[in-house]
Parts: structure tokens; C-alpha cells; sequence
DNA sequence: GTTTCAGCGTTTTTT
DNA sequence: ACGCTGAAAC
């Protein structure tokens, strides 16, 4: 049924009488670039989509749009909620939008035009742990770190090239500003990060940071541009407000070559400086794209006042950007509370108490949400709900390309991709019984040798490596093989899964004999195989799972029934976007908003206080900020350090005054009641924890 | 050359 | 508590 047969032609249709009238001038905007400023629960998402469907019901072909977002859960849904609008429109209606994050369109165009940016079509793909593998590699052989102790690790070497890159400031002035402690390596790390590119290029492998680099360099080429941009008519880009400065020049490429683009996002909602993002961008939008129309958005359909109130008084410390003020449009509601425990085991069992309290008034555990300034600050709340038998998600924090295990086997999937992947080889090599680093170098350079392509070749290299290596390696390592070999060339295509259990197969031996706790890991593989089993070959499975890799470590499990439940736990940063009846914010104190080290310039604060803000939007109904009164230092330390701490600074007193503040009743902060929280000493003396 | 073990340092957020 | 590094044992 067409959309049309339904209403008359001239009436609009009914998904689009919905829509407020500013919503409505965003959705059907007829012209040049059109930019959203969306507040915190102000429909961005209903808006895009209904956007999306008007263009499609215009005439615009749905490949012809291509959709930007922060992640690929973003993309389907926008893509989703469209279909439905449009289900009947001609064509095949929205699913055939180009949807996704910028990396994985990157990654599809790259690879579409590699050779003419000098890369081989089957490039490979590192993510961020590779990338800092790939560092590691470089500066051993720079030989650094042999001697300067304080030379940084390989993670912060990661973090200071993709700062620079993304920020495309000179590594000089990102020391300064950002490592200032690693400034004095100024020299080295410049070399070792040209090492590092030319690294790269020679093992055919593209890291995160290129994709978007080489994305730009096609754009600012003028016949790969002109074709690039050439497939879409309108651009619409989700999240304006967490894009760098490659990004927008990848946008802007797209304009000057005649793409439409409408870019939606929220300057208060800017959290993501630390990979080179900046509001500014938002800010700057309608400069840097000419004749643009700006709506913007303020009416709140998620919160109630109460609540709102709280998060425009912590916006409006701001100096900086937007003035917006969020207006519920929902009455009633209850006012915040704000709730002072005695110390982090104590904000867990109360956390606990008033999770379940909720759940028996009949609100579901997965309506409920628990979000942390770091994926740490759940630590103790993760025992106390296990202790309780609360089944819970964490989003963010640990995240599953991280475990050995499963880079191992990644590694493994890579090789039916690219045999001559020499990376994967080694890793793999490494995990066979008395094999070390220099017998699988010399195995590799055997197997290697004048290259590598295509699977009929590698029986007759392999007889020649595996004389490298000890006999006690050989039949594991013959095993692996044997599963490569019979993955062919085709890199699984059409039998992802059943190549994918082969492998696993090979692999498992392996697993069991290096990892202490063998059998479990060898589960998240089970689980591995059967996410692979939907993909369309390996090669795609290994790029959608480094681009897009599962937020929790239960996405990777059996898709759960509908009636199971659990409570939500997430960073703010993986909380973006995302909703609950109730949220409570843990561990709200003075030295985590904001964090203790972000306090030196003035906009790494702001950008903080706009993380506190992102995590007090996300409720409809019920909010809770927790402030421990005694917290570890050192969450890991033994020396029980621990310090006294106060209230985030962003919960000054007028914002206090809008919560209902409660002292626990064993909060030491309680006797001094007539101090105000947000005054108390910052040191506080207490021996109370002798007598508990 | 490989494996194992002791000691050290540890600045959050993620595509 | 952990992960990584470096030095000693196998």
C-alpha cells in the first residue's frame, strides 16, 4: 500500500502531522544545507527519519542518501524507523539507505577506490589494539624504551598519533597541550611515527585513523571526489557536535561536488575532545556550509521539568556555545535526588536496594540504567548485583577485541582473507607449543617468501615452514593449516559460519593448552562462529567487528529471549543516545566529574561538566546522583588509599537546591548536615571506619 | 630460544 | 589486581 493510496494528495501524511512545527521544517526542508540543533530528547532521531522518508517520497533513490552516525545500532534504527514510514514507496523503501559510521563508510569506499590511492584491494584493517601493537613493533626497533624508562607505552603512543591525526595539529603543540609529560620525546616519537606510516604501508593495512585520512584524500582528489560524491544526492550526518576536523573536510568534499547536506547534533552534547572532536564544528556549521538554514529544537518529549530543570541549570554554567533551554512537555515528575553515601560499597547496596524497590513497582530491570564517568566506577556495583543475583549488561569498559583469546582467533579469520597477512601469521604462530618470537620469524619469512595469494599455493610453502619449527608444534600447527586451506580462496564466502567453526576447531587445542581458563574462552569463540555464520564472508565479519565491535560482551552471546531482563550498566560516552525510565549516575564526586586529570584547561572541564550533562538527559522518569563520601583512590591499590571527597563541582548549590538531597543515615557527611555539601572540606579526618 | 616468574607502574572516555 | 617488562631457569 503506498503511502499516497492512504491520504490524499495534498493532505501530508499522517507520520508527518506529528511532527512539531520545527521538527516539521527540519524533516521537509527544500533546499541548501540544512543544519538541527536538537536538544536532549527533542526527537532528532524521529526528525531524521521522518527526513529521510520525505526525501525518499520526493523521489530521491534511497541509495542516493547516504546516512553518517556515531555507530551502526544509530544507523539501523534511523534506517528502521524511515522503512516504516515509507514501507510501501518504490524501490525497496529506506533500507536501501547508505547507512553507518563514518569508519565504515570509509572502509567501503577505500576499499572501492584502493588502487588509485595506492593500496592493494585487499588491504587489511588494524583496530586500535593492532595499531598499538604496530607502535610497540616501531619503537622497539627505534630502540626506545630499552633505556628511557618514562618512554611512553604503546597505548599512549596510540592515543598521541590519533590525536594528532584526527586533530591535524603538528605532534608538537598535541605534546604541549595535551602530553605535556611526554614532551621531552618530541624527536623520537616524530620519527617513530613516520616509522610507523611507512610500517603500515609496507604490511598492506590500513588502522582506524587512515580511513578517514584516505577517505579525505579521495575527496580532495578531483576525479575520485567528483565519483565519490557523485552516488548521493543529500548527506546526513548524525551527531554533528562529536566530528573532527577530517570529517568535516570529508563532509565539505562532498558538498562542493553537489551533496546536500543537513547535519544534526547538540553542542551541549559534546563529548568526545579527547579523539580530536570539537563543537566548534556545530558551531561553525553555517559558515563553513553556505547558505545554510538552521532549526533548532527545545521541546523535550523524554524528561519531565523536575528533571530538566537540573540538566538546563548545569548547561547554563556553561559560558560557551548555543544558549538552549529544555522545556518538558510531559507535566509532572519528580524532582532529582541527589544522595550522599558513605563510600562506594555503600552506593552500591543502595543502588541495588532502589533498583529492585523499582522493579517490584513493576518497572523492568532493562528500563533502568546505571551510568559511570568510567567503566571502572562499577566495579564494586558489579559484585554487589552478582552477589544479589541482578543479571546486568555493561556497555563500554572492557571491550572483547581486548581478550586474547578472541585476537587470536581474529587473526585466524584474517588469514582466510589475506594469506599473506603477516601480523595474523605471527600471532598465530606464537600461540604453538616452544614456538617464540625468532623461530616464527624464520618459519614466516619461509612461508612468505615472494609472497603469498592464494590458497593452492600455501600447501608446498607451509612444507617448507614448518621445518622451522620443533616438532612438538607440528601437528597443532598442521591442523591450522589444514582449516586455512580448506577455507579456500573465497575467504568463506557463502559458508562464513561452517570456515569459521574449522578454524575455531583447529584453534581450540591451542586455546586450551596456553590459557589457564581455556574452556571458557573457548565460548566467546562459539559465539564468534555464530555471529559469523550471518555474515556474508569473513572478510566482511573481521571489518564489521573492528569497526563496529559489540558494545558488551553479551552481544556476542545466543540473541537473548524477550523475557529476560536485566539492568543496564554503561559508561556516559556509550550511554549516548540512549534512553531510560530511570538512571542512576554513580560516583558523582569531585575527581570523577570531572575527572581529576581533566582538570587542567578550562574546556577539558567544560567538556566534563557536558558529560554530566549527556548522563542527566538520558532519563524520563526517576534520576539519582550518587556522591560517595570516601572513595579509593587507587581502585586497585593495596595500600587502601582512599580520600574524602565532596560533590561534583558541577552540582554547585543551585543545582542542589533543585534535588531532594538525601544524607544516608550511616553517611559520615550526615552529623555535619548544617554544612552544605557542596562546601565541606575537601580533607575530611575520620576514624569512624574503625568502629563500623 | 622459550617459558616462567618477580617486580613495576598504573591518567578516562571510543570509532 | 592486572598487564607489561626484564631477567633467570629450562
Amino acid at each position: 500500500m503506498f503511502v499516497s493510496d492512504v491520504a490524499p494528495a495534498e493532505a501530508a501524511p499522517a507520520w508527518l502531522q506529528e511532527l512539531n512545527p520545527e521538527q516539521h521544517a527540519a524533516a521537509v526542508h527544500d533546499g541548501a544545507h540544512l543544519l538541527v540543533l536538537a536538544g536532549a530528547g527533542t526527537g532528532k532521531t524521529t526528525t531524521l527519519a521522518a527526513r529521510v522518508a520525505w526525501l525518499i517520497e520526493q523521489g530521491v533513490a534511497a541509495q542516493r542518501i547516504l546516512l553518517l552516525t556515531f555507530t551502526r545500532r544509530a544507523a539501523r534504527e534511523m534506517v528502521g524507523r524511515a522503512g516504516a514510514l515509507t514501507r510501501a514507496a518504490p524501490g525497496g523503501g529506506a533500507r536501501r539507505v547508505v547507512g553507518g559510521t563514518f569508519h565504515a563508510a570509509a572502509h567501503r569506499l577505500v576499499r572501492a577506490h584502493a588502487t588509485s590511492v595506492g593500496l592493494a584491494p585487499d588491504f587489511g584493517l588494524l583496530d586500535a589494539g593492532d595499531t598499538a601493537d604496530v607502535l610497540d613493533l616501531v619503537r622497539q626497533e627505534q630502540g626506545h624504551g630499552d633505556t628511557g624508562r618514562r618512554f611512553p607505552r604503546k597505548h599512549t603512543l596510540a592515543d598521541i598519533y590519533s590525536r594528532t591525526v584526527n586533530a591535524q595539529r603538528p605532534l608538537r603543540d598535541v605534546l604541549t597541550e595535551d602530553f605535556p609529560w611526554c614532551e621531552e620525546h618530541a624527536d623520537a616519537l616524530a620519527g617513530l611515527f613516520r616509522a610507523f606510516g611507512a610500517r603500515k604501508r609496507a604490511l598492506g593495512v590500513l588502522d582506524l585513523d587512515d580511513l578517514l585520512v584516505f577517505w579525505r584524500a579521495l575527496m580532495r582528489d578531483e576525479r575520485a571526489g567528483r565519483h565519490i560524491a557523485s552516488g548521493f544526492d543529500h548527506v546526513l550526518v548524525d551527531e554533528y557536535q562529536d566530528v573532527n576536523g577530517v570529517q568535516v573536510d570529508v563532509v565539505a568534499g562532498l558538498a562542493a561536488h553537489g551533496c546536500t547536506v543537513t547535519a544534526v547534533g547538540d553542542d551541549f552534547q559534546a563529548i568526545y575532545g579527547f579523539r580530536s572532536a570539537s563543537a566548534r564544528h556545530i558551531l561553525d556549521f553555517p559558515q563553513r556550509f553556505a547558505d545554510t538554514t538552521t532549526v533548532t529544537l527545545e521541546r523535550n518529549y523524554r524528561a519531565t521539568q523536575p528533571l530538566l530543570d537540573v540538566a538546563n541549570a548545569v548547561a547554563a554554567q556553561d559560558d560557551e556555545g548555543f544558549p538552549k533551554v529544555l522545556r518538558a512537555q510531559r507535566d509532572g515528575g519528580q524532582r532529582p535526588a541527589l544522595v550522599f553515601c558513605r563510600d562506594q560499597a555503600h552506593e552500591a547496596a543502595e543502588i541495588c536496594d532502589r533498583v529492585l524497590a523499582a522493579r517490584e513497582q513493576g518497572m523492568l530491570l532493562r528500563e533502568q540504567a546505571v551510568l559511570a564517568r568510567t567503566g571502572h566506577d562499577t566495579d564494586l556495583l558489579e559484585l554487589e548485583l552478582s552477589r544479589r543475583r541482578i543479571p546486568f549488561v555493561k556497555y563500554g569498559g572492557l571491550r572483547y577485541l581486548e581478550a586474547a583469546h578472541v585476537k587470536d582467533f581474529l587473526a585466524l579469520l584474517r588469514l582466510t582473507d589475506r594469506l599473506a597477512d603477516e601480523l595474523s601469521w605471527f600471532r598465530v604462530l606464537l600461540l604453538l607449543e616452544a614456538v617464540g618470537p625468532s623461530r616464527a620469524r624464520r618459519a614466516l619469512d619461509r612461508l612468505l617468501a615472494g609472497g603469498l595469494t592464494t590458497a593452492a599455493q600455501l600447501p608446498a610453502r607451509w612444507a617448507q615452514a614448518r621445518e622451522e619449527l620443533p616438532a612438538s608444534a607440528h601437528e597443532a600447527a598442521d591442523a591450522l593449516v589444514a582449516a586455512l586451506a580448506a577455507c579456500g580462496d573465497d575467504g568463506g564466502r557463502g559458508a562464513a559460519g561452517a570456515c569459521a567453526e574449522r578454524l575455531r576447531d583447529a584453534l581450540a587445542p591451542l586455546v586450551r593448552a596456553h590459557y589457564a581458563d581455556g574452556a571458557v574462552r573457548m565460548q566467546d569463540l562459539d559465539a564468534m562462529c555464530g555471529l559469523a555464520g550471518e555474515a556474508r564472508d569473513l572478510r566482511t565479519f573481521v571489518a564489521e567487528l573492528i569497526l563496529d565491535p559489540p558494545a558488551s560482551s553479551s552481544d556476542m552471546a545466543v540473541p537473548p529471549h524477550l523475557d529476560d531482563d536485566w539492568l543496564v550498566l554503561s559508561t556516559v560516552h556509550s550511554a549516548k543516545g540512549l534512553e531510560w525510565q530511570s538512571v542512576h549516575v554513580i560516583a558523582a564526586y569531585d575527581g570523577n566529574f570531572p575527572a581529576c586529570m581533566a582538570a587542567g584547561t578550562s574546556e577539558s572541564i567544560a567538556e566534563e561538566r557536558r558529560l554530566l550533562y549527556v548522563a542527566l538527559t538520558r532519563a524520563r522518569r526517576a534520576l539519582s546522583v550518587y556522591v560517595p563520601r570516601r572513595y579509593y583512590h587507587r581502585p586497585n591499590g593495596r595500600d587502601d588509599g582512599h580520600g574524602y571527597g565532596k560533590a561534583s563541582r558541577f552540582l554547585a548549590p543551585d543545582v542542589q537546591a533543585l534535588c531532594d538531597v538525601e544524607h544516608l543515615a550511616d553517611d559520615p557527611g550526615a552529623p555535619g548536615a548544617a554544612v552544605a555539601p557542596a562546601d565541606a572540606p575537601r580533607i575530611t579526618v575520620s576514624v569512624d571506619d574503625l568502629f563500623v
